[in-house]
DNA sequence: GAGTGGTCTAGACCACCAA
DNA sequence: TGGTGGTCTAGACCACTCT
């Protein structure tokens, strides 16, 4: 035997993979199972601890200890993904809004990203993508200041401005086309981790779900970066879609 | 004041990302953070466990509680992009298993994806991705019929043998376009979440490290689908990159 | 008000690791 | 052997949700 713990999660894991506890219902509750299994409170609530983290459930006080939906990304067998790969695909219709927008001093990070020196001046701007009832993705650009200011003379507006939101309606891409910094290529790096309190606390992610990181840099001819985004996705609400032409 | 648990983690939290306690070296024993706050023993581990499923910590008895070592961008490889999808890592980054192989019956999900009715034979491959200390990905796989078929009448071996590893010295892919059937594209959708406890046991992904998984769909000319692939791997241990061409 | 989960205590014993 | 974290108990009180 393992630890009763253990046993007691084993035991409600399999039940929920038999369906004996159906998404959105409740588990018996945490008095029920202590006799059950002859145990205290404490050894129970290690057990749902354990399914907590595992994502499977999600304790509520006055309410039980709810079975968690299934997975919504069974649910992208839609048509084709938008064009454009570098576009986040998500289970419905959602909104940008830029959060902030300003001139900062580029960080190692950033300025090794955008191939330029540390401490440059660069735009950062902070966008959410809000779907349903709250952000599901938080995304973070940083510009660097030639791109700027060739949109800017080009008539693109300014992008230092939280309150222009030409990027985001008519697409930054095609204002860095216009401004003559076509971009030709993005390279996108996804990895994951869990959330910091603070963007669990932003994305309202519910304890036992990961986040979707994405690190993107994207090019001009010549391979010189116009832009590079980092951008922390709930895992319970998105996936990344891209289609990969193979050369066989 | 929120709860005592938390404003302990809060403070350690913090500590950590001062650099007071670095990567590998361990944070203060219970007992003495017991003395520091003045609380129980279990106050102080609900403390602890909460950096724990964040990634953050790794508790280990005898030693202490260690915290985590950060991810070297070095460590990260590139499962899906076009070139290197199938092939063989030969920068010595890992190595391939083929765990098992054989026929079985399409289930809902991959009928669908593939194109075929629920219940038409497949083969199903599992393939390990070792690296480092154990099992970085899992990798499971399946061929409709009539290409496993047309690849044994053109010379490229069986597929639903395990021993059989042509698939993975030679590429797949190429076996397959040998066989007149070259994949041309590849549609790949990343998500996360926290592994189950067979995928933890497998992979021996510590606590607080999600999975990333990644479900791609493979189809050669007029859309028709080739195979199809979910793999799981461990997020501490990889990241996929896409290199995008953009049209602007 | 009744029922749910959340926090916290004080103490006990066990399992593992290093010196 | 001494110190570390892991498990478990019995009980108390708090916070929240529903009827």
């Amino acid at each position: 035997m393992g630890t009763k713990y253990g046993n007691i999660a084993h035991d409600l894991r399999e039940a929920i993979a038999q369906g004996e506890y159906l998404p959105g219902s409740t588990l018996p509750p945490i008095t029920e199972l202590m006799q059950r299994y002859g145990v205290a409170r404490d050894t129970v609530r290690d057990a749902i601890g354990l399914l907590t983290n595992e994502g499977l459930v999600i304790p509520k006080r006055g309410i039980g200890t709810v079975v968690r939906e299934v997975d919504p990304v069974s649910l992208t067998y839609s048509p084709s993904s938008p064009a454009g790969t570098w576009q986040v695909q998500t289970t419905g219709a959602g909104k940008d809004t830029v959060e902030e927008a300003g001139w900062e001093a580029a960080d190692l990070d950033v300025a090794h990203r955008l191939g330029i020196a540390a401490g440059e001046q660069v735009v950062h701007r902070v966008r959410h993508f809000v779907k349903g009832h709250g952000v599901a993705q938080i995304s973070e650009q940083w510009v660097p200041k030639h791109i700027v200011e060739a949109i800017k003379a080009n008539g693109g507006g300014d992008l230092a401005d939280a309150s222009n939101r030409a990027d985001v309606e008519k697409n930054l891409f095609e204002l860095m086309t216009e401004a003559g910094h076509a971009p030709v290529n993005a390279e996108e790096s996804l990895s994951t981790r869990m959330p910091d309190p603070q963007e669990r606390d932003t994305m309202d992610v519910p304890p036992g779900v990961p986040v979707l990181v994405t690190r993107r840099v994207t090019t001009e001819a010549g391979s010189k970066p116009v832009e590079t985004t980092t951008a922390i996705g709930a895992g319970d609400r998105m996936s990344a879609t891209f289609k990969v032409p193979l050369k066989y």
